[in-house]
RNA sequence: CGCGGGGUGGAGCAGUCUGGUAGCUCGUCAGGCUCAUAACCUGAAGGUCGUAGGUUCAAAUCCUGCCCCCGCAACCA
């Protein structure tokens, strides 16, 4: 259907905590994206991973009293652990502490260097000694840091990026391309910080050694900013700017990323790329954050939500649906207790399962438990199906503007659509009046429960799985092309049972 | 005057760019159906669209002032 290649990046994670809902959520997103795309039949490539580096770590891992790479080694299991426990398909994990990622931050750096982007200036700040933390002057209260400790003014020798030269071209790049920033709240927000004026970026740091040195001058590691953010390219294959990953995916990245980085990804980082001499990705798209009950989630306050326990509590695709249809991509939402059980009872079991399973049982009791006969269609048929063969291209219109809960939306459209059908054509009565009729209605009913099902996997790849195995659709048609096989009358359909159950 | 976002029936949102009978989901109430996971379908009640003024034949939508809420201010998705 599609021929086009597709990038799709989570930011990498900071190992010094383990995953919470953000990052599930973040990673999800982008799984979702990825698995329509691959449905679709384009080239996808689909990264996620971990930032192994910096004084925190370092810290942590002397605290735990393990080497940093062990300490890594550990805390990076636990991010691979929450793909598995999600159901998350990345096509790469990349991990920072990997040797081509160092190779691809060396030579990003060395790009920088050659095109006079980079001196040797130095970093200063408020530097409390107890804390081992540098704070900022906005933080200090009473000429003392947030936690009490005294600070003194510290300077040091830190390579600094000419951050401040490329006000001017950001600005005009985000003129000319007004997608490159969504949603475009956020590019407002973003084009008015820039105009605020850019100040030179440290990239550099001597107070730690767990880093990626920098060439020429083994006194200092990269900071995070060249470093983590060139992770994006070192999975491409970086620097070779031949490898045909660079050259199919590297002009087709999509960056999802929480609203906290969203200068780092929309401004640094494309200062960098212009600076560096290399193509700008296609888009940064930064989503909102959650609460609780609402609450804002903080570990002070203990109600951070681990998605480990989440999933175990109340399965992979509840939880995977209620993230992404809960709020509007892009927006802040609330998790809640009560607006989990409303979307997993009204959407899932009530309107999606019960359509499901009301056909399927009136099938298996009445048309001897295999696929009916689709006899001659009429007016209502045609516009059930139709709407059904028309999502295809208006998911992947949403997907490409990263607007998920659209694409929960328009599905349902079709789901409700069919439940009312099956209300006007009471297939019921028919069963006394009109058997062939009412075997076409349920044959209508099923080739659109099977649309329904395949373009649903992306969410709950699982459970429409599921589905899919009870409308007898093999597996090898159950991709955009499988759309296009109708299903075979006389298929032999397995006992249906409740896909999604109530919560009460 | 630091920057940005927002204030729409009980709750959560869309609509604002491109003025023209206020829409969706949930909840509430009434009815229908009986295939189905006490699910499904239909209908009704409920809003002077934060506020004050302005432009206009006409404003949730454009302009101005004010009030309130939230986020950001350079390592939390």
């Amino acid at each position: 259907m599609s021929s086009k290649a597709v990038y799709l990046t989570t930011p990498i994670y900071y190992v010094n905590d383990v995953p919470h809902i953000g990052h599930a959520y973040t990673s999800l997103a982008a799984d979702v994206l990825a698995r329509l795309y691959r449905l679709s039949g384009a080239e996808v490539m689909f990264s996620t991973g971990v930032d192994e580096h910096g004084q925190k770590i370092e810290q942590a891992a002397a605290t735990a009293g393990v080497a940093p790479q062990a300490y890594c080694d550990k805390i990076s299991q636990v991010f691979r652990d929450l793909s598995q426990a999600m159901d998350i398909k990345e096509d790469v994990f990349i991990r920072t502490t990997e040797e081509r990622h160092k190779a691809a931050s060396q030579a990003m750096w060395n790009r920088l260097v050659e095109r006079d982007q980079i001196y040797l200036g130095s970093y200063s700040g408020w530097y409390a000694v107890s804390d081992e933390t540098f704070y900022a002057e906005s933080e200090i209260v009473d000429g003392k840091a947030p936690s009490g400790s005294p600070v003194q003014w510290v300077e040091q020798p830190s390579y600094m990026f000419k951050l401040s030269e490329w006000q001017e071209p950001l600005l005009e790049y985000y003129r000319n391309h007004p997608d490159f920033i969504g949603p475009d709240s956020r590019r407002n927000e973003v084009m008015r910080f820039v105009e605020g004026g850019l100040t030179d970026l440290s990239v550099s740091r001597s107070t730690f050694k767990w880093g990626v040195p920098v060439p020429n001058d083994p006194d200092h590691v990269m900071y995070v900013w060249v470093e983590a953010l060139t992770n994006y390219l070192t999975v491409l294959g970086f620097p070779d700017l031949e490898s045909k990953d660079y050259k199919t995916f590297w002009p087709q990245a999509t960056h999802i990323i929480g609203k906290d980085i969203l200068r780092h990804h929309a401004v640094i980082w494309p200062a960098l790329l212009l600076a560096a001499d290399l193509p700008l990705p296609k888009r940064v798209f930064a989503h909102g954050w959650w609460t609780r009950e609402g609450q804002k989630i903080s570990k002070s306050k203990g109600n951070v939500i681990d998605p480990f326990e989440l999933v175990k509590e109340h399965g992979i695709d509840p939880v995977r649906y209620f993230l992404m249809r809960e709020i509007s991509f892009g927006k802040d939402g609330d998790y809640s207790e009560s607006a989990f059980k409303h979307r997993v009872n009204g959407d899932l079991a009530n309107d999606l399962g019960n359509l499901s399973q009301r056909v399927l049982s009136f099938v298996q009791k009445q048309v001897n438990a295999q696929t009916p006969v689709c006899g001659e269609l009429l007016a209502a048929d045609h516009h059930l199906l139709d709407m059904a063969k028309a999502l295809p291209d208006q998911l992947l219109a949403h997907a490409d503007n990263q607007e998920i809960h659209k694409i929960c939306e328009a599905i349902w459209a079709v789901v409700g659509e069919a439940n009312r059908y099956v209300d006007a054509q009471q297939p019921w009565s028919l069963k006394k009046t009109d058997t062939v009729r009412m075997e076409t209605v349920l044959y209508v009913l099923m080739e659109t429960i099977r649309h329904i099902a395949i373009l649903t996997q992306p969410l709950m790849p699982g459970s429409c799985g599921r589905i899919l195995d009870a409308l007898g659709v093999g597996d090898d048609h159950r991709d955009f092309k499988g759309l296009d096989v109708p299903l075979t009358p006389g298929t032999k359909l397995p006992v249906p049972e409740p896909i999604f159950p109530r919560i009460e």
